[in-house]
RNA sequence: GGGCCCAUAGCUUAGGUUGGCUGGAGCACCCGGCUGAUAACCGGGAGGCCGUGAGUUCAAAUCUCACUGGGCCCA
């Protein structure tokens, strides 16, 4: 045992020792960026968050991206570019300044002081780099830190300033006045996908409220529904369903009421009240009423009853309140019909003085105000709560809002049809997503609401003059040539800097100044893939042509990171951002729950990382499904890992004890040889061909379970059958052929698992490649990557069909109640068919025979009699064929059988004790007969297998005691030994 | 409410496109064996209405539909 036995340390300590040579060689940096004249192969690393901590998903991820290069690599190719990448920018790297400094609103970041604050945020901004990279290294991902890119460095604002120009000039970046998400904390509005991570289930009121129609005859009320009463104060409209039945019936108070008629049911179960007439939603159309609040005052068109089909028959009343400023389809409704805009909230979400009774007041808060006011003035027809999911900020936690507001949008509408078509050129793992949820997610997406009324990011490159003329600046070197002056030196594009920028506008000559918006950091990720060399203004590798081959995130990036690059990718080139897009699942833990900080079951990484080794954990994802929810548990990383890993670890120590000395095993596979080397090769050579079959096509779990055959194969078949061939004492032929197969078959193996499991392919080629760290050129990861050979089907079925034979033996041997160890004289076999394994011949019989262990081992023809005599047992193979036993041992065997007993208990006792494999030792033994005869005339063979000398036997009775280290009774044989660790030559 | 995915032994899963013999394997479990690499290995055993129901078919784990449960996303 070595103090890297894996059994008991795991695979870390391996690794520690591959770290350091790394670390004193440079060898990942200078392998990265792959062969510099190989073709192509073009990869962008998605930037984390600068200032957010990695999780173990991000592990999956990264274990995927760093196979798929590490492959390429090996195949010859140019990694374009293996640089690590910061998305520096937006939220979630303000809010830490701000609770940092305890600051709670905009107005107090303008006190703060916008430079000192942003100063803040860059400084900030790679507060967590550090991790990143450690868990980089832990789990050997290898990428380029020192040259990584960083949304917020100059060179790559003005690339994205670039995409934008380019955009604007196609008319695609254009400002507008819709309903957004809206965050009242923060003073911004939200896009889409950032509204998607913050959905959660919430309970609101849910109020029925009469609205009363004007007008002469009978009083009447329509029932209209909400479940944000706040909004009621902004209502301009109500709409109704045009072909929906509605129904009036006698209130409470002797009014009428309106509804729906399905609604009707809903609101009195079981009774109904009686129907006191119909009419469909048409003939309702135009029908004035009289505002639940008064505030938002007359204007033309307002409170009238609209149609629209947005109206929902299943829910409500059928009469649905339209406020314009607070909802897209409200806002819609309200243009078509002219009645503008009323919005009392100010910036940060609480109401002015329009509304005096709930002035000041949070629009939430004020939810109970106005629900007793509306009580108080008879309005409330019915109050319940409901519990449904509601958008929250994802960043700092606060109940958004739909609002109206000015805004830039890419108009995304415009590309669908382009978006959905190179979509579909794109390989999605698993294909599904593709049409599936990407796909469904391309045809409903709204415009992209582009500006953020923020601080800490690219700043919109859009000025305007008192004229409403605008102007989209593209460069730094065009913001020089509008301002007639050099910039700043030296110059860092964002907010105060580039708001101070203000020059004469090119159509009226008034002054224009900047609009004071940053972008959606999601944006600046988008580009990542020409910003990261500052394209188009310095020359690089970037070509607007191509898509990338390849990029791998989390799920959760569809609509991040996946969608920003399509839709940047397909407004700027018409081009696929991707030909292939592999996404990897949610990681559960170990009780299929979602890991949360929230629910503490989160897996540290690093921490995990450190305790079982980046290897362990990169196997277990590869031989898991990980593009389904993926359960991490400690023990199952440890045992996945280990069955595999652990024994090729096992293989390389045999080796290492064992191999012969002599040349570094060759890469060129040896030829010819014993039958069991032949066949190892042959599944040697199948297996390469599927490893790189299945990594050609980006099937990684397909190439791991591959890989796992093949090394099962390799230690229970190969080299269990191999081992005396290694123990030779004399350096003969076969110990260093079988030598060097191994060894060629552990470096080939080496080569191939260098992708999934790189820290134990490396040590394991270190050893059997015969550089052991000494030279600082040398290692797995450079070498080329294997060349599939053909296999030798015949070979491995034949193979497999001994295999079959030895189980069919082995099962008689028990049925006979012969243990292995006493050896048998015959074993028959009588195939049915043809059996493949027959074709192995004498070799082939030879293999049968020692497993077994058996004397003599026969294929006969044809389907004679069990055979003559006493003492057979026979077996059926399904369908292929019988075997005979022959159980009855001569008693030459039976003293073949007790000797080796005996030798096997002394072995174990040398291994009790303690003893080291070259231990010599002297040997004392007292036997019952007929043992200590059969003993007394093997005493070479003792010495030689025990490593003993000298040897004595003695017949019992011994001395007894304290002076006996072991004894044994077996087969009715007793033995008592003494033990003496000694020096060769002398006890 | 809509979309997508998943469901095979206690756990991890193969097989599913192309329907066809008793649905394979690993871990764990029980019995036995073996052991100078191995937390190993070998033989045997137990453990599966292949989520439920219907349909197509001579034949369904496999194809179709519905349902149930779980997950993700959207609204």
């Amino acid at each position: 045992m070595t103090e890297e036995d894996p059994a008991r340390a795991g695979l870390a300590p391996i690794q520690a020792r591959v770290q350091e040579f790394w670390d004193r060689t440079g060898i990942p940096e200078r392998l990265l960026a792959g062969n510099p004249e190989g073709p192509p192969f073009r990869f962008t690393e998605g930037p984390p968050t600068a200032n957010g901590r990695p999780h173990v998903g991000h592990v999956v991820a990264r274990a995927v991206k760093d196979l798929v290069l590490r492959y390429r690599r090996m195949r010859g190719d140019r990694i374009v570019s293996p640089m690590a990448g910061w998305d520096c920018h937006g939220l979630p790297v303000e809010i830490e300044i701000e609770k940092k400094h305890g600051i709670r609103s905009k107005r107090e970041i303008e006190s703060f002081g916008v430079e000192r604050f942003c100063a803040e945020c860059r400084a900030a901004a790679l507060e967590v780099a550090a991790v990143w990279e450690e868990m980089s290294r832990r789990q050997g991902y290898w990428l380029d830190y020192r040259g990584a890119y960083r949304t917020m460095d100059p060179g790559f604002i003005e690339s994205v300033w670039w995409a934008l120009r380019q955009l604007y000039d196609r008319g695609l970046l254009r400002p507008g006045h819709y309903c957004l998400p809206y965050c009242p904390r923060c003073e911004t509005p939200l896009s889409s996908h950032e509204v998607a991570q913050g959905y959660r289930e919430t309970t609101d009121p849910s109020v029925t409220v009469r609205f009363r129609l004007e007008g002469p005859g009978p009083v009447r009320h329509l029932l209209v529904w909400t479940t944000t009463p706040w909004t009621l104060p902004a209502n301009l409209l109500v709409a109704a369903r045009r072909d929906l039945p509605y129904v009036r019936i006698r209130g409470d108070d002797g009014s009428e009421l309106l509804l729906s008629e399905p609604a009707l049911a809903r609101y009195f179960p079981g009774t109904s009240p009686p129907v006191l007439g119909r009419s469909t939603g048409a003939e309702l159309e135009g029908m004035a009423y009289r505002p639940p609040f008064p505030f938002a005052g007359p204007g033309p068109n307002r409170y009238r009853v609209v149609l629209d089909d947005s109206v929902d028959p299943k829910e409500g009343t059928g009469f649905v309140h339209i406020a314009p400023s607070f909802g897209p389809e409200d806002q819609r409704i309200g243009e078509r019909e002219a009645v503008g805009f009323f919005d009392p909230l100010d910036s940060r979400g609480h109401f002015g003085d329009a509304v005096a009774p709930v002035r000041g007041l949070h629009f939430k808060a004020a939810d109970v105000l106005l629900i007793d006011r509306l009580r108080a003035d008879g309005a409330l027809f019915r109050q319940e709560t409901l519990r449904h999911t509601y958008p929250f900020c994802w960043r700092c936690g606060s109940a958004l809002l739909f609002r109206a507001l000015d805004s830039w949008f890419l108009a995304t509408r415009r590309l669908t049809d382009r978006l959905v078509a190179l979509n579909g050129t794109v390989r999605w793992i698993p294909d599904h997503l593709r049409d599936g949820r990407f796909g469904n997610f391309l045809t409903d997406a709204k415009d992209w609401a582009l500006s953020r009324n923020r601080y800490w990011g690219t700043p919109l490159p859009i000025w305007r003059c008192p004229a409403q003329h605008l102007s989209c600046v593209g460069s730094f070197a065009e913001l020089e040539q509008r301002t007639g002056a050099p910039l700043p030196s030296p110059f860092d594009p964002h907010r105060v800097a580039v708001d101070r920028i203000q020059f004469p506008c090119p159509t009226c000559g008034q002054p224009m100044r900047r609009e004071p918006y940053t972008l959606d950091a999601w944006f600046d990720s988008g580009c990542a893939p020409f910003a990261q060399f500052h394209y188009p203004f310095a020359a690089g590798p970037f070509d607007p042509a191509r898509p990338l081959d390849f990029v791998a995130e989390g799920l959760d990036q569809t609509r991040g990171w996946f969608y920003t690059l399509l839709v940047v990718a397909t407004a700027l080139f018409d081009r696929p951002a991707y030909r292939t897009c592999l996404t990897t699942g949610l990681v559960l833990d170990e009780a299929g729950q979602k890991m949360s900080k929230s629910r503490g079951n989160a897996v540290e990484p690093l921490a995990l990382l450190e305790r079982q080794g980046g290897d362990a954990l990169r196997w277990a994802f590869y031989v898991g499904d990980y593009t389904e929810p993926l359960r991490v548990s400690e023990a199952a990383v440890r045992t996945a890992a280990h069955r595999t890993l652990g024994t090729l670890w096992n293989v390389l120590e045999f080796y290492r004890e064992n191999a012969p000395a002599g040349p570094a095993p060759s890469p060129e596979a040896p030829e010819g040889g014993p039958l069991l080397d032949r066949w190892i090769l042959a599944r040697l050579a199948r297996t390469v061909g599927e490893v790189t079959d299945a990594l050609d096509g980006y099937g990684i779990r397909t190439g791991a379970l591959a890989l796992e055959r093949f090394v099962s194969d390799l230690s229970t078949w190969y080299l269990r059958r191999s081992r005396s061939r290694l123990w030779a004492e004399e350096a003969t032929e076969d110990r260093r052929r079988a030598g060097a197969t191994l060894g060629h078959v552990l470096r080939t193996t080496a080569v191939l698992l260098a992708p999934f499991a790189p820290f134990t392919a490396e040590a394991i080629y270190q050893e059997v490649a015969g550089y052991r760290f000494a030279d600082p050129a040398a290692s797995v990861h450079a070498e080329p990557w294997p060349s599939a050979r053909p296999p030798s089907a015949d070979l491995e079925a034949a193979m497999e069909d001994l295999r079959a034979w030895v189980e069919v033996g082995r099962d008689l041997r028990q049925q006979a109640g012969v243990k292995s160890r006493i050896p048998l004289p015959e074993y028959r076999i009588r195939p049915s068919a043809a059996s493949p394994a027959r074709a192995l011949g004498d070799e082939g019989i030879a293999l049968l025979g020692e497993e077994l262990h058996v004397r003599t081992v026969l294929f006969e023809e044809g389907a004679g009699p069990v055979p003559a005599g006493e003492g057979w047992v026979a077996a059926e193979r399904e369908g292929r064929g019988r075997a005979f036993l022959s159980r009855a041992p001569t008693p030459e065997l039976l003293r073949e059988g007790l000797l080796r007993e005996a030798l096997r208990r002394l072995q174990s006792a040398r291994k009790t004790l303690g003893l080291a494999y070259r231990q010599p030792i002297g040997l004392e033994l007292w036997a019952s007969e007929p043992l200590r005869e059969i003993l007394a005339g093997q005493t070479a063979r003792l010495a030689t297998e025990l490593l003993a000398d000298p040897v004595h036997v003695a017949a019992l009775p011994g001395p007894g005691g304290a002076a006996v280290t072991l004894s044994w009774e077996f087969e009715g044989a007793r033995l008592e030994a003494r033990i003496v660790p000694g020096s060769a030559g002398s006890p």
